[in-house]
DNA sequence: CACTGTGGAA
DNA sequence: ATTGCTCCACAGTG
């Protein structure tokens, strides 16, 4: 039996499944039971959660089956006929799920009304979306894991250690989470599960980092907890030990005080504020608050998630030592939460700022701050919301409850005017408490306190700075800051994160952001860095509530034309990309949504990565377009036209609108290229329609059109974007033919001639390459003496197959009919041993490098 | 204002 | 599965 196991777990296992299906049931059935009933775990350990938390779920789960069998075996005599019945059911349908088959788990007899499955294997969660209580499930499940896809009917969720880490960090006990999770799930929560939880929370948010009076603090309820801590080295080391007034400085002895309460702490803006205004006596009651997210799930009782009456100790540390032991504490597996006990902080100047009486903050805003300030200090963090739900919003009021020095930093400097004039407009900050620091505008604020708002690049940037930026610096660093704001976290990368953190002295951070994805896993870096995730909002719930737009979604599959197909194929790889962005039918496909978007009243806008095509359709569609190149007054001139006038309803953008360009009047977004499979790109480029509140209260829509062209590699990261947004919920539409297209008047290329037109001028565009930017390159091939690039551009007529590769191999001397591109790595090696060939080159080279060096 | 350098994305 | 290549935007300078 075995040996046929064996044999059909070979190299052509494809096959022997295929016959085993085939095979008698019955067969099937002895051949499984007889084997090991528990099928093989699977060879690796799963990816689950990060190398720290290997926890063998599989193991555990194998352990917990061969007891149940054990069981089982016990008494086979016992089992009524129904009983051996269903067990033989089971038996035969078990190998179709292979090691995924949980039969095993013990339904809950009311399992109808609960509504998560949870994974005993990985941790994944699955919960009905349509039960009555999924809301409240929802909410409970994104503060303890995080959310993997939410479509309409059935969501998935995973708990991993960064997960649990942040429940944690908001205050979540372990037994808690249990219980609540038992109580929602339709079967027992999995052994695994609990032991994974507990294990986690364990050693997770015991320790935090509290800067109090200006001294950095290592604090815990746990002594035993500081002790263990201070068995190493580094940590030791970095700690203060104060001298007490009888000399008595014993290492043991802890500085211990009462833990904090929320107790009349009020964010600003919330209806608890209108309340406490009206009776202003009466402190509201921190439970209440509390509780209303975790009692309104399951009702429990007495989850006091402060414990009032319980006592912190604590030991200061060096605050130059702050990065080591953060770091020490991370390896040691208890990462420091940090908090800021603003309330005491009587050495840092308080900003006497407040929101503007009628701002008020939505409730998802106001869940997202109580997480922050939920027991009474200010916890670091980030808060995920989509773009246009009041990201900035929620920055602001945070500023506003702190009411610190605060620093705000953003990606551009657009988004640094937009932040300070949000900042104008719904708190009553001053225009003397206000200041922007970018590079053309450097200034400070008056008085002891204030907001100073800059970017990222500002901060970081150490060398080649201006005289006035260094004043500016010493500025910033000299002083200690309440609050630091961060905007769209996501974008900063974690080197130039981590010498904005050790640069600035901040007591609390806050990061912002709206899609915590990236493509690589630095995202990581920064759950450890600013702090865990406290808050992530659903997009579809705020689109149903109406706080973000509804948007359709659609993919538009427009056909490549014969001459540009054959191109494509001709073609090697990089330059295909201006050939499938300027498909004709593409071209056609665009106008015809805007003429009907604009018909509709829609405001559009345009993306694209490519800024040849960029100018391209925006000047054969004869509309406005900004990129990189747009002077600043052209920008805004352009945007306010936009915004306001009437006559321009369609503007294009490249990458720079990506981010932080305010456009709130933008209701229809159509896509044209967008090369690469970055679902952050595409989440944020939905997010600049998702504001669109226009019409939002008339079940209004906004659009969002993906145009991509048919069987060209644009299909496939098409799918690879979508990928999030399908995550959060939205539903894609494929549109393989335009109504009414054909009909339209002054259609753009409509005759073959043209096409040709087109396809020649973009070939000579991707040739000549100097309209694509790089002017070096460019220079580089003129350097080479062989060919230069206007020649290889001269002779576009036939679109025949003479060329097969551009300048580079031309140059290496192999530009014949012949040398057809096997593969790339072929090519890359070509280019590896011609390059140098060239003396010029050599010698450029060798400066590059040595500028680079001299640099470092 | 044009150019350069840096940094980031994928 | 991974790196590599290339493009783009912003800051700062003369």
């Amino acid at each position: 039996m075995s040996e046929k196991r064996n044999a059909e777990a070979g190299p052509s296992d494809y096959p022997a499944k295929r016959a085993r299906v085939g095979e008698d049931q019955e067969d099937i059935a002895i051949d499984y039971n007889e084997d090991d009933a528990i099928p093989p775990s699977p060879p690796e350990e799963t990816n689950l959660v990060p190398r720290s938390a290997t926890i063998n779920f599989s193991a555990l789960t194998r352990k917990l089956a061969e007891a149940r069998r054990a069981k089982d075996a016990e008494a086979p005599g016992d089992l009524t006929s129904l009983e051996q019945h269903r067990r033989h059911q089971d038996s035969l349908v078990s190998h179709i799920f292979m090691d995924q088959d949980f039969s095993w788990l013990h339904l809950k007899p009311d399992h109808a009304s609960r509504p998560l499955w949870i994974s005993p294997e990985d941790g994944h969660i699955i919960l009905e979306a349509f039960s009555p209580i999924a809301e409240q499930a929802q909410d409970f499940l994104t503060a303890i894991s995080e959310p993997v896809s939410r479509p309409a009917f059935i969501h998935e969720y995973k708990l991993t250690s960064y997960s649990l880490y942040a429940a944690v960090s908001v205050g979540l006990q372990t037994e808690d989470i249990i219980e609540v999770l038992n109580r929602l799930s339709k079967v027992p929560v999995p052994e695994s599960i609990t032991s994974f939880i507990r294990e986690r929370t364990l050693s997770y948010g015991k320790v935090k980092l509290v800067l109090k009076h200006n001294k950095y603090f290592v604090e815990s309820s746990h002594p035993e907890t500081l002790q263990l801590l201070l068995k190493d080295r580094v940590i030791r080391e970095a700690r203060l030990v104060t001298q007490q007034a009888d000399n008595s400085i014993k290492a043991a002895t802890f500085t211990t005080s009462k833990a904090p309460v929320k107790g009349n702490l009020v964010i600003p803006g919330t209806a608890k504020e209108a309340e406490k205004k009206k009776d202003d006596g009466k402190p509201t009651t921190s439970a209440q608050t509390d509780a209303d997210l975790f009692t309104s799930v399951v009702g429990v009782e007495g989850d006091e998630i402060e414990e009032d009456d319980e006592n912190v100790h604590a030991f200061e540390i060096s605050d130059s030592r702050i990065d080591d032991v953060k770091k020490r504490c991370n390896e040691l597996e208890y990462p420091m939460l940090e908090e800021y006990d603003f309330r005491n902080d009587t050495v840092n100047a308080n900003l006497e700022i407040d929101l503007k009486p009628a701002t008020i903050i939505r409730p998802y805003q106001e869940t997202s701050l109580s997480k922050m300030f939920g027991n009474g200090r200010a916890r670091s963090g980030i808060i995920v919301l989509p773009c246009g739900a009041g990201k900035t919003l929620v920055g602001i009021t945070a500023a506003c409850t702190i009411k610190k020095s605060c620093l705000v930093l953003c990606t551009s400097s657009v988004s640094v005017m937009q932040w300070k004039q949000q900042f104008m407009q719904w708190s009553n900050v001053t225009d003397r408490q206000i200041a922007v620091f970018t590079a053309d505008q450097k200034e400070k604020f008056a008085g002891e306190s204030g907001i100073v708002v800059s970017t990222y690049s500002m901060v970081a940037n150490t060398h080649n700075r201006s005289h006035e930026s260094k004043k500016m610096m010493e500025f910033l660093t000299s002083r200690e800051w309440g609050f630091i704001l961060l905007d769209e976290v996501h974008v900063v990368p974690a080197a130039m994160f981590r010498r904005v953190v050790t640069t600035i002295k901040a007591h609390s951070k806050l990061g912002l952001t709206a899609t915590l994805v990236r493509e690589d896993d630095k995202i990581a870096d920064l759950n450890y860095m600013i702090g865990p995730k406290l808050y992530e909002a659903n997009w579809m719930d705020l689109a149903a509530k109406g706080h973000i737009a509804n948007v359709q979604c659609a993919e538009v599959w427009c056909p490549m034309t014969p001459e540009f197909y054959r191109q494509y194929l001709r073609i090697q790889n990089r330059k295909r990309m201006l050939l499938y962005c300027m498909n004709p039918n593409k071209f056609q496909a665009c106008q015809f949504l805007i003429k009907y978007h604009e018909d509709r009243g829609d405001k559009v806008i345009v993306f694209s990565d490519n800024v040849y095509a960029l100018e391209a359709y925006a000047k054969r569609l004869g509309k406005l377009y900004i990129h990189g190149g747009t002077g600043q007054v052209e920008r805004m001139r352009i945007l306010s036209w936009f915004q306001h006038s009437p006559q321009v309803n369609t503007i294009f953008l490249s990458k720079v609108g990506d981010t932080s360009i305010d456009l709130p009047e933008a209701t229809c977004l159509i896509q044209i290229s967008s090369h690469f499979g970055s679902r952050r790109q595409e989440a944020q480029r939905l997010g600049r329609i998702l504001r669109a509140k226009r019409r939002n209260d008339e079940g209004f829509n906004a659009f969002f059109y993906s145009l991509v062209s048919k069987d060209t590699q644009e299909m496939f990261y098409s799918t690879k974007r979508q990928q999030f947004l399908i995550d959060q919920g939205y539903a894609f539409k494929v549109i393989t033919h335009l109504d009414g297209l054909d009909k339209m008047e002054d259609l753009v290329y409509r005759t073959r001639d043209e096409q040709i037109e087109l396809v020649q001028s973009v070939l000579l565009a991707s040739e000549s390459e100097a309209d694509l930017g790089s002017d070096v390159r460019a220079g580089e091939g003129d350097l080479a003496g062989t060919v230069t690039s206007k020649d290889f551009g001269r002779v576009p007529r036939m679109p025949g197959a003479q060329r097969t590769t551009g300048s580079l191999t031309a140059l290496s001397g192999g530009a014949h009919m012949s040398y057809v591109e096997q593969n790339k790595s072929a090519n890359k090696k070509l280019a590896r041993e011609q390059a140098p060939r060239h003396k010029l080159f050599a010698k450029r080279d060798k400066e590059k490098a040595a500028a680079r060096k001299a640099a470092r």
